[in-house]
DNA sequence: CTTGGAGGCTCACGTCGCGTGAGGGTCAAG
DNA sequence: CTTGACCCTCACGCGACGTGAGCCTCCAAG
């Protein structure tokens, strides 16, 4: 019962050189040598190979299997429950890459072949959103899931944008405010209304030019709606305010109306993470968002009051704020806590 | 516009590293470099870079994205469509591994931590399996999938077989052929009535003492079954044939009796293809087929023709042979040609 | 006795996409 | 002038072998 390389080889179906590879690693040494030097494998080493093959077909890498073998510390239930969630991953990654590839397949089939920098494009942007979102994100992000009506209305959304600009109409018009009220809507709706996905898009557009050149959505068109849909807003809180407060409020909010995205989203994952009101991260949250506040209403309390009854009357103010109950509720909480301390 | 590798890499999400990697190997080499030798990468680097990391994303390797930037010869949806069926095939392997770790688990989750003898073996069956049968063989191999019951009767069996042979019952006598006719039903089903398969499993218990030991069928065993199998046709037979007949058959049928599953798994195989009985192939199956015959029942016509009419009238030399209607009917035309030219 | 072919041996480089140093230069700020 | 951040090249390492090259050993046939 010695069996040379080559005859093992056959037997097992591994080939010589692998043979050779696992006496090299000290995998399988084997326990005879001829006097010329082949190696003769016993009946024990025979046996080693097989449980060596039988965890190579669980895909253990053959350190693991070495360590396995020599000293048989940890139990084969971990080691297989090990390979199994391993293996789970594996396969949603790939299976995740595969849909995205059909996707992008699909998306081209109709019509003829396309051209490369169309391919490219579409792709650069998928791997921008990569980039910027976890994959979770991207399952919750409408916005990134293709849909030919969702593209045909951003893309009107946009030129309606620039024919605004291009014809010198101002912000404060109807015209531009009604139009940066939709554009909010849409956003949210395509945000799925997250705070959270929405500034991570937000930072997306402001640090890839190739994304604002790719969707068209230029500096100049993104600030023009910002403005227009401030300008939607101050209109209502006119109504509740006098002449001076007014005006403070014109001139500074626009200028710090982008912050609230990261804001909010912060103060969300604080809600999702079941943080309560009074902890030290969000009472800090709590102050930003008064300083916030403060910083275009002024510090006159009288102010914040005529604030908070135009919130609550005027359902417009409310819409497009990607804030929901338990978030108004939450905040509320923070900031009557903080200040009664 | 000029960057250096520290900014591009901070502007890509990659390593310094990764993109001293892409100069060497020529996949993306900086366009200028600075009198100290910084590399400087300008607005068409970046550009390039992006198209690659967009093809990375689809998995492509290095080599090939580069082949695809410097020459866009091949179409990308070929690229892609390329890429699909890899993952497909890809993700299809892993997930049968997974699955069958996670019927292995399952195996031993009730029971303590069992011995990691009794994982070894398992594990070893089921790559022994492995070798012998292709991945679709095994899905559609009864025996294979691992089942109680089933189990249970083999055993039984088994330890029948064993107990017969120990008290010395010859072959030939009721309890051994009912015995044998039993066990053949059983592998018939967990062979899905399939004679490649009966073939294959057939050649790994010849060759695999292993297999042997660990389900506890012996060459003793096998041969002692396969005798009463013969011994309970041959009983049928005996009431069709003159003595002499039987007496020459009786000696020759048990030794080549063996030879009938290669051939009648050689014959389904062409069947499948959708051979024509005509074809040379098929004609030598049949010319073996009859030679198997003329082997163990003479060269005698009438001979044959009382075997014909034993085979047609006993329903119980029908069963357990493998065979279905369509592969009798193919058999019947192949040597109805062979005979007619 | 030689010869040829099958099989064995060791040595060593290649694969793929980088990570991770080692050892040393460059540049702007303090 | 120093400091620290950034850059350079060179080179090994990973994992599981594939693929030679150059040489040795064994057995059967001429």
């Amino acid at each position: 019962m010695l069996l040379r390389v080559g005859e093992l080889a056959k037997r097992t179906g591994l080939t010589v050189r692998t043979l050779h590879h696992y006496d090299e690693i000290g995998l399988l040494k084997p326990s005879m040598r001829s006097d010329a030097g082949y190696r003769l494998y016993r009946r024990q080493d025979v046996a080693r190979l097989h449980h060596i093959q039988a965890l190579r077909s669980l895909g253990m890498s053959l350190t693991d299997i070495g360590a396995l073998l020599d000293r048989p510390s940890s139990s084969l239930t971990a080691v297989i429950e090990r390979q199994i969630q391993m293996l789970e991953r594996k396969i949603a990654d790939q299976a995740q890459l595969r849909d995205r590839l059909v996707a992008l397949h699909r998306q081209f089939e109709n019509g003829d072949e396309p051209e490369m920098d169309d391919w490219l494009k579409t792709l650069e942007m998928m791997t921008m959103y990569d980039r910027y979102f976890t994959r979770e994100e991207l399952d919750r992000l409408p916005l990134y899931r293709v849909d030919d009506d969702r593209q045909a209305e951003w893309k009107t959304l946009i030129g309606e944008a620039q024919d605004l600009i291009r014809q010198g109409v101002p912000p404060s018009y109807r015209a531009a405010q009604e139009l940066a009220q939709r554009w909010m809507t849409t956003l949210e709706r395509d945000t799925a209304g997250d705070p959270t996905l929405l500034d991570k898009l937000n930072a997306m557009h402001a640090n890839e030019p190739e994304v604002q050149a790719q969707m068209g959505i230029s500096t100049q068109v993104s600030e023009y709606v910002m403005r227009a849909f401030a300008e939607s807003k101050l209109a209502i809180y006119h109504r509740y305010l006098s002449e001076e407060e007014f005006s403070f409020m014109r001139q500074r909010y626009p200028q710090r109306m982008h912050e609230w995205p990261t804001l909010m989203a912060k103060l969300r994952q604080q809600l999702e993470q079941g943080t309560p009101p009074q902890a030290p991260a969000v009472q800090q949250l709590a102050r930003e968002w008064l300083e916030l506040l403060r910083s275009f209403a002024g510090d006159d309390p009288a102010t914040h009051e005529k604030i908070r009854r135009a919130n609550e009357q005027e359902p417009a103010l409310q819409a497009n704020v990607w804030m929901t109950e338990r978030m108004k509720e939450y905040l509320g909480k923070a900031i009557a806590h903080l200040t009664a301390s």
